[in-house]
DNA sequence: AAAATAACTTGCAATTTGCAAGTAGTTTAA
DNA sequence: TTAAACTACTTGCAAATTGCAAGTTATTTT
């Protein structure tokens, strides 16, 4: 089902190997923002996954144990996930993606606000995200 | 040819649009690291990228104006590559990218060596870079 | 107990990737 | 000075991945 292929023991390309497709960053990317998904949360994001391409991203990212799957305490159909502390790492590489983005796009208000906040403090702000994260 | 379908506002979403596939991010990790290639230098790469996706990456990436290219100064039949400075603004992503490489896979040694000279002082290590890759 | 939800699966078409074999202009070696 | 070699691509086709629409199964709600 999921390919481990390395392409090479380049970080940059290992790195990608495992969350560099069109979609995995994306799933990461709201779990970061809103810390627990379910499955439906993951389908209501804005850029239309397939219900088909989240189930194979959710698997392979758990397969490489960036996120993981809880139950859910209301209800025994739904499904939480959320980033393990592999997956909640990469929030650098995600505020740099933003930076970057800040530049050369224009973004939504509340990503401006929140890159407004991180360029203060990087390191205080990751900190603090991370914690925030990392809360049972 | 190129696409320029954005799935959506977010930045992270827009810059993967860009960026975001199999390959580009390697194409721009040869041109950091080595300032200038050559179509000869990526296809000698490790991860031996064919020569059509190569081309067709090197074109999105210049229409999307990450890279430029430039006469060989020892040769008509020879292309340069090089980044413009919206490529260049990734190294903050491509560093994120190898520290987090660094914390879960086994690294090459010069790679590993590169990171302990980024955590010394992270912003002085890509400030100097940034002006070793503008240089002329 | 029937209808609605939630998390997937399945089948197939469209797109993208990958391979192998060109091609056209340029440079090198005989 | 000309043929072989090099450089940067292109082309054609097969294989893999993505995307769409329509299921399916297990809850949960009405």
């Amino acid at each position: 089902m999921t390919d481990i292929k390395k392409r090479s023991d380049c970080p940059i390309s290992s790195s990608l190997d495992i969350w560099g497709d069109k979609w995995s960053l994306l799933i990461i990317r709201d779990l970061m923002f809103k810390k627990e998904c379910t499955y439906g949360d993951f389908i209501k994001a804005e850029e239309k996954i397939a219900t088909n391409i989240l189930a194979s991203r959710l698997q392979s990212l758990e397969e490489n144990a960036l996120i993981e799957k809880l139950d859910h305490p209301d209800s025994k159909a739904k499904v939480l996930y959320r980033l393990t502390e592999k997956g909640i790492d990469l929030l650098p590489v995600m505020i740099e993606i933003n930076i970057w983005a800040n530049k050369y796009f224009s973004l939504p208000e509340d990503r401006k606000a929140m890159i407004k906040e991180v360029k203060k403090d990087k390191k205080k702000f990751i900190k603090s995200w991370i914690k925030e994260l990392k809360k049972v």
